[in-house]
RNA sequence: GGGCAGUUAGCUCAGCUAGGGAGAGCAUCUCCCUUACAAGGAGGAGGUCGCAGGUUCAAUCCCUGCACUGCCCACCA
């Protein structure tokens, strides 16, 4: 076959996606004889279009699958989609928006049915940039979080929860988006910092001239408070606990309560509370059993509490209230204040804390256990600092809110008896996977079902094991071979939306956790640090990267940086340099497949020369190091390691060495020869298949003649007969010769066109075998005409002189010798050795050194010391010599 | 307020869970289109390893404190 000169990725990428496609390369079925390994997807949003993050999170991904089959595990990746609650909802009603329509426009049923009209027609996308992207996922399996599957056991875990008393419902302080109409769980909102103001203000205290002054960022809520805290131990206050004060512009009487959560040192240390717009005051107000009054409403509008502010928004309420309590003397004092305020993860819409009825889970009991398995190892994390905050986050838990006021979702499975009007019955409510026909309990037809649906993260949740129909049947062969998957990466962004409710339901439903590890790695970010995002305009689109570089370029220049927990800064050079090492491969392989023409070449490497051993040596330990590393998903040393080991040492040195031996006429040398590059190559190639399944797929198929892809083959594995230490010693000696031959030649500027001689004095004989047994090798690589070997030769004159570990090096350079260079070069060495002579004399004349060091370590010095002796006065005689 | 990362060459990062001569890629300089590769090769320059203490014969590496950056958590009224 032949290769083209410069790799050509768009050529061969198009057919390998196919190929593994239709050769259902990465389906899998269960086998009782092989161990199995699964990942289940972080399902991407359907709303969405591959970015850099899902580029990242699916390379790694698929790194780890590739692997792991190559490594013999029945593996399985399972596809899929999320419905994506909110997130989806919000990008379908900002397209009925272009319309100039709303939601309400089209009543439930029919936005719905656009919902799911638009899913068919854009869901899919992000799914097949990831076929582009080479991931082996097993496309039979794709599952979608509202698809039957999925239903089945979103509605089963609802009613198993219910029946057990988990799930409840009942009128709670929620955090509400006032411009998506919904609740939010705690962990949906994002806090951001923000610059407010601190009103001070007076509330005067009954049948008393005095005042209480309390300290608020939000003065609009003081319609609704219901008492004033203070803590039980400030003295400023003791008198006042349990008097009453006049709650200005309503001159509502509330008393004034003690309680240890006020921080004395805060404001004024009193504090207004307002039990149905603050968490905090909520509490206060339970403990106190305080009066909840709503001073907001679900659209974040005033209410008619008090009916001069009805209606009005939040920020105008605002506004007239310190206007009002300003011009009435109630206002102290306004100060700038920095503080952090609440916003919708979706929309960043300012959350406001109001009292509504919703549906919780009870987590207390499950969190506990989800806790314990991180605590104890069942779970790992990659890299394991994330286990405190993990367990932390589980420990302070309160009751998720799981029902949203959306349409797009999975609808709850409860159902009411209602009358002719459509007003509930007094029957009980019904909890039902299927809509019940009528009301068991009076036998009314009349049944509707509630109107929220679920946190989208609640059927996120379950994906561990809903993909494998848990719904349908709990304990199916297949949830049992393939549960608990192998490793979950991710992002931590979604640690504990997603990552840690998966291991509580996990052990809730299927009493196992639902993953052994969880790799969590870093965000993209670009070239200067940030994020990337559409508003900043620094999004690097990873499918241009992949037309524009390849998608091999593209993944492991992602792989080359994704270390664990780590965030990572990407840009053009590091897709250039990915595809410059593609391209590197590629003519390494030409280069051996155009030599491997009309030969036969051995299957086992014939190691033969120092070189062969050294190199099947380092090979062997990148097997070792790149296995190791995959193993705990350092990912980025895998491939980094792999990177350095082929193009320094197999290409730079073996390669180089290989072609003195290629050129022979002896047939049998060069098939020698080749037999260790071609096992070489071959073994680098599968070390690298994970990472880059294109062109290895694409080699791997040259050299092996049939197409059967790379992931089929045994991952190389580190061998003890490849084990070579003196000879790898040996061939430092070789490799320092040719570096000071190559120093001269460069540095006296000849022509790498110019064969020159050489002459090699030998100080130290038991190195000099070495060198005669590879004279050859640094003839033709240093480009050495004559090479003479001996001991105690006589410099001549205009020659140059370099110092090697147990050897003199003279070249002569007849005409082309510079003396004012030669000089500046050897005093420059000069310099450097007695640099390293003084560190290691000052070594070895601390006494404390000498007789506490391990010996080792000072014989180590005491070598260090004479060589670079040796060496320096070889090379002042020959600055004499020079003159 | 609490916690977690990071701070090493101009840039991106290794090395720090073996404490003992500072590494890679990109960029830069010199030479070279030497039939695998100029998306390449050879050679060079470039760093008081954030600051201050401590442990040690020896600290980029271990400990403490501080500074800066980023992230997470919190009942920042």
């Amino acid at each position: 076959m032949e290769m083209e000169k410069v790799y050509d990725a768009k050529k061969v990428e198009e057919k390998w996606v196919d190929y593994w496609i239709k050769n259902k390369t990465f389906s899998s079925k269960i086998d009782k004889n092989k161990k199995s390994f699964t990942i289940v997807i972080p399902p991407p949003n359907v709303t969405g279009s591959l970015h850099m993050g899902h580029a990242l999170n699916n390379t790694l991904q698929d790194i780890i699958i590739r692997f792991k089959k190559m490594q013999g595990y029945n593996t399985l990746w399972v596809p899929g989609t999320d419905h994506g609650g909110i997130a989806t909802q919000n990008v379908v009603e900002k397209l009925l928006k272009k319309e100039g329509k709303t939601k309400y426009d089209l009543g439930r049923e029919k936005f719905v049915e656009k919902m799911w009209q638009w899913r068919e027609e854009t869901g899919d996308t992000i799914l097949d940039q990831l076929k582009k992207l080479g991931c082996g996922l097993d496309w039979d399996r794709t599952r979608f979080t509202m698809d039957e599957a999925c239903s089945k056991s979103v509605k089963k875990a609802f009613k198993n929860f219910y029946d057990r008393g988990l799930i409840y419902r009942g009128k709670r302080l929620v955090n509400w988006c006032t411009r998506c109409n919904t609740a939010l769980s705690d962990i949906e909102v994002e806090y951001v910092q923000e610059k407010g103001s601190l009103w001070y203000i007076k509330y005067p205290i009954k049948d008393s001239n005095d005042f209480l002054t309390v300290a608020t960022t939000r003065p609009e809520t003081m319609l609704g408070d219901t008492a004033v805290a203070v803590n039980p131990n400030d003295d400023r206050y003791k008198e006042l606990v349990g008097k009453t004060v006049i709650l200005p512009l309503t001159n509502r009487e509330i008393k004034i309560v003690a309680d240890y959560i006020v921080d004395t040192a805060f404001g004024t240390g009193a504090v207004k509370v307002t039990p149905a717009h603050d968490s905090t005051d909520y509490e206060i107000a339970r403990r106190h059993d305080l009066q909840i009054l709503e001073v907001i409403d679900a659209d974040g509008k005033m209410t008619d509490l008090v009916a001069k502010y009805k209606g009005l928004s939040v920020k105008e309420a605002r506004e007239l209230i310190v206007g009002d309590l300003q011009e009435q003397g109630y206002l102290l004092k306004t100060e700038d204040y920095g503080h952090s305020v609440g916003r919708c993860y979706r929309c960043s819409t300012t959350i406001e804390p109001i009292m509504s009825e919703q549906w919780f889970l009870k987590v207390d009991e499950m969190s506990k256990k989800a806790a314990e398995v991180a605590r104890n190892g069942k779970v790992k994390f990659y890299p394991s600092s994330w286990q405190k905050p993990y367990t932390a986050w589980l420990e302070n838990l309160r009751d998720w809110c799981i029902s949203r006021q959306i349409w797009w979702g999975h609808r709850i499975p409860v159902y009411y008896c209602v009358d002719e009007k459509g007003a509930r019955t007094s029957c009980e409510l019904i909890v039902s996977e299927e809509k019940p026909e009528k009301c068991p309990c009076c036998g009314n037809t009349n049944i509707i079902q509630d109107n929220d649906v679920l946190d989208t993260w609640f059927s996120s949740a379950l994906w561990p094991f809903s993909v494998f129909h848990w719904g349908e049947k709990p304990d199916n062969e297949e949830l049992k071979y393939y549960y608990p998957t192998g490793v979950l990466a991710t992002g931590h962004e979604i640690l504990y939306l997603w990552v840690a409710r998966m291991v509580q339901m996990g052990l809730e439903f299927l009493n196992d956790i639902p993953f052994k590890d969880v790799f969590i790695h870093g965000i993209v970010r670009d070239k200067s640090g940030k994020k990337m995002s559409k508003s900043l305009g620094n999004v690097v689109d990873p499918l241009g990267v992949m037309s524009q570089y390849g998608t091999d370029a593209l993944r492991f220049a992602l792989a080359q940086v994704a270390a664990p927990g780590r965030d990572m800064q990407i840009s053009d050079e590091s897709f250039l340099s990915a595809r410059n090492f593609a391209n590197k491969i590629w003519n390494a392989s030409r280069f051996i497949l155009m030599n491997m023409e009309g030969l036969k070449i051995a299957d086992e490497p014939v190691l033969k020369e120092l070189s062969d051993k050294w190199i099947i040596n380092e090979y062997n330990m990148t097997v070792k190091t790149v296995t190791g590393a995959l193993e705990i998903y350092d990912v980025d040393v895998a491939a980094r390691t792999v990177y350095d080991f082929f193009w320094t040492k197999f290409c730079d040195w073996y390669i180089e060495l290989s072609k003195i031996r290629m050129t022979s006429e002896n047939q049998q040398e060069k098939q020698q020869v080749l037999s260790v590059l071609l096992y070489i190559l071959k073994g680098t190639i599968q070390m690298l298949a994970p990472v880059m399944p294109f062109i290895t797929d694409e080699i791997w198929t040259i050299f092996n003649d049939k197409q059967e892809s790379i992931v089929l083959s045994d991952f190389p594995k580190y061998n003890d007969k490849f084990v070579f230490a003196e000879e790898t010693k040996e061939m430092a000696v070789i490799q320092e010769i040719i570096s000071k031959v190559r120093n001269i030649r460069s540095e006296m500027n000849v022509s790498p066109a110019v064969f020159i001689d050489a002459f090699v004095n030998v100080l130290d004989d038991s190195k000099s075998s070495i060198v005669n047994n590879n004279a050859d090798y640094i003839k033709g690589i240093a480009k050495i005409k004559t090479l003479t070997l001996g001991k105690d030769m006589k410099r001549q004159k205009n020659s140059a002189l370099a110092v090697a570990t147990g050897f003199e090096i003279f070249i002569p350079l007849e005409g082309l010798i510079d003396i004012d260079k030669e000089k500046a070069r050897i005093n420059k060495e000069i310099m450097l050795l007695e640099q390293d002579k003084e560190r290691c004399s000052k070594k070895l004349s601390n006494e404390s050194f000498v007789t506490r060091a391990p010996k080792e370590e000072v014989d180590k010095m005491k070598t260090r010391l004479s060589d670079a002796d040796v060496k320096i006065a070889t090379l002042r005689e020959s600055l004499e010599f020079i003159g």
